[in-house]
DNA sequence: GTTGCGATTGGCT
DNA sequence: GCCAATCGCAACC
């Protein structure tokens, strides 16, 4: 993997829906304690806007939220249910709210770390499979929220190998608000991605009105 | 000051 | 398939 080159801050510039599909086969690195590389490649991502309802920074700019805010390469990470942590990194120009949360990874290497964290019996396809897994297995948590991955020293490293995989598009998992926006992506036919779970706080899709409003 | 709830996961029926 | 765990945030009083 040494022809892997680490992701420029310019390409995290554009819009989220460009960057979420580009993220998918992009390989995600960090260095355990004992120095052991641990590194995975990015099997699903979903993309999250200022404009989206489902967004965190929809409402207003706050200190949580603070990093969807800033300059493009950031981390912005964010606890859910009081329990897991979840990484996203932010796109878009700087002022912009727009952000990937990045949801599930293939792990390719210190698979023995890993699973140490995960806990031993952990299927190596369950190891990075979901938000909260991923975090947990790299350790990555709230202290790294707001840490620029494109500068020195990040806490985890984003590198492309040039692989390309297909990608395929549809609704987000989980969210109760804009449930049915395609803003997910994932790469086709791998194992190593979570299966679509509709919030059940999410209103069910109106057939044939008006209300059901999907941008592209 | 108080309350409701979530971009999830794992365990149990 | 159902549901509890667990807590920071932000909406509301």
């Amino acid at each position: 993997m040494s022809g892997a080159t680490r992701l420029p801050r310019a390409w995290f510039a554009h819009h989220a829906l460009e960057v979420a599909p580009a993220l998918v086969g992009v390989l995600l690195e960090r260095t355990a304690p004992d120095g052991t590389l641990l590194r995975a490649r990015i099997t699903e991502t979903e993309a999250y806007t200022e404009d989206d309802p489902a967004c965190h920074a929809h409402r207003r700019r706050t200190p949580r939220n603070e990093p969807l805010f800033g300059p493009p390469g950031h981390a912005y990470v964010y606890r859910t249910y009081g329990i897991h942590w979840c990484l996203n990194v932010a796109t878009g120009p700087d002022g912009e709210a727009q952000g990937v949360l990045v949801r599930a990874a293939e792990p390719l290497a210190g698979l023995a770390v890993l699973r140490a964290r995960r806990g031993q019996r952990t299927p190596d396809r369950d190891l990075l499979r979901g938000p909260g897994r991923l975090t947990q297995a790299l350790e990555v948590h709230g202290e790294h929220t707001g840490a620029d991955l494109c500068g020195q020293d990040p806490p985890v490293v984003l590198r492309d190998d040039g692989a390309r995989p297909a990608v395929a598009r549809g609704p987000r998992v989980g969210v109760s608000r804009a449930a049915d926006w395609p803003w997910r992506f994932t790469a086709v036919g791998s194992r190593f991605v979570s299966p679509y779970t509709r919030s059940p706080r999410a209103p069910r899709a109106a057939e044939g009105s008006a209300a059901g409003e999907q941008p592209s």
